[in-house]
DNA sequence: CCCGCCACCC
DNA sequence: GGGTGGCGGG
């Protein structure tokens, strides 16, 4: 059986808002060391990927491996009735037909309990490669939705062109061209507005800004960022969580023409 | 060429969101004395006069005059992607096809750059005359803007009277009538509170109040707003800013059974 | 793509 | 309490 104890529910429903428009039913496989997701989204050219580490729970019970079914939309409805500072305990039996959802009040004088029917998904299991990137950015997570949602303004796409001089955002559409550029920057008083660029090769590739907004409902779950690029390999867009949990975005860049 | 550096963005994203839901496309006028703009609605009931001076620039350089046309909710979209305290600094050719528009962040690590396209537009080149008012009438511009929208609850025009008591907003419509009336007054301890009321002759006109509501949306350029009546000239709504730059409304009287 | 509503911050 | 930014709906 799994019985995972959450000390703040928020976590769970900041994940699940941030990927329920990319996927609508996915497996969330528990095991003993956590509970994963990895899904593609319908049109195949993002994929997440959520791990979601035993460390972060507690308790964390997980005797087999269970794989629960969920309609996000679903779990997001049920997921909207709990208090962000809400304990939240997720429980299944070892052959589920649901999964149990118990929310708890801080101060223990509410609890609420919810099953959700569960639905069998054909796995597709996909191997991400460990990819070794020419270039990591680190930024505030602020910082690129902002510059994401910015850029929105003028086209459908985005050049990410990473040079040891920084990293450059840019775009042109109807209305005229733009571009942001970040120089890597640190300031020991405000370690969450660092900027860290580290670079074996320049690397320049354009992507859908559609995605990218998309993925940025993420940013609430960490105050940072970080874009991995590789020449003619995903993005890989990671939101560090505690206890090396974390909630990863990859999106295929678009090429010629398309751009 | 045209290279004009403005501390704050946020004064030209103010600007642009408090005239542009009057003016669509117009031209920002350059020369050495500083960057105006004139236009009036589609309407022809309201017009706009907004300079700035070379002064509220440094450096401001602008070798010949430079007509710069540009569509507003396009420099709108642009200006959204500046931060309030990043620092613009506006460049243009000397027949320029675009005007480029660089926002840096304070601490310098980030540069954004934007080039938006011109266009050709006809210049109907407003003379205003330099009027004798028979009211001046300075307010904190965030009572002008609570008066103004108040009294839209309750009816489409304001009549302003202005006597040596005092002035009067007052209208009335289907659900009633209502009135607002203000006194001079001077307080050394908060004068961005004083109301200041200059009079000649006592005047009474009548003002369409969706266009003051419009016009309010300049509030927070200025903690004052001057009002300028005379008998059957336009209202002149002035915002003053700091170098003796300004954003100045005109806006005809309703007359007869108008009202 | 734009507008209105809701939540968070000042 | 007001204003601004983000999210959801038309």
């Amino acid at each position: 059986m799994l019985e995972a104890r959450l000390e703040q529910a928020q976590l769970l429903k900041k994940v699940v808002d941030a990927i329920k428009d990319l996927v609508q039913d996915c497996n969330f496989d528990c095991n003993d060391s956590g509970i994963a997701l990895q899904a593609m989204d319908n049109s195949h050219v993002a994929l997440v990927s959520m791990m979601l580490k035993s460390e972060s729970f507690s308790p964390f019970r997980c005797d087999r491996n269970i794989a629960l079914g969920i309609n996000l939309t679903s779990l997001q409805k049920v997921l909207r009735c709990a208090q962000n500072e809400d304990i939240l305990t997720l429980k299944a039996e070892d052959a589920p037909d649901v999964v149990n959802m118990q929310f708890e009040s801080a101060d223990n004088d509410r609890l609420s309990e919810y099953d959700i029917k569960l639905m069998d998904i054909d796995q597709e299991h996909l191997g991400i490669p460990d990819t070794e990137y020419a270039a990591e950015i680190s930024m505030p997570s602020s910082e690129f939705q902002r510059i994401c949602r910015d850029l929105t303004a003028l086209s459908e796409s985005v050049s990410i062109e990473c040079t040891k001089e920084g990293v450059k955002f840019a775009c042109s559409g109807d209305i005229g061209s733009g571009s942001v550029t970040l120089r890597s920057h640190t300031d020991v008083d405000k370690p969450e507005k660092n900027i860290d660029i580290r670079l074996t090769e320049p690397v320049a590739l354009t992507f859908s800004l559609k995605y990218l907004v998309n993925f940025c409902k993420a940013s609430g779950l960490s105050d940072s960022v970080k874009l991995c690029l590789s020449s003619e390999v995903p993005l890989l867009v990671e939101y560090a969580l505690s206890n090396n949990s974390y909630l990863r975005f990859y999106l295929a860049p678009k090429i010629g023409d398309e751009e």
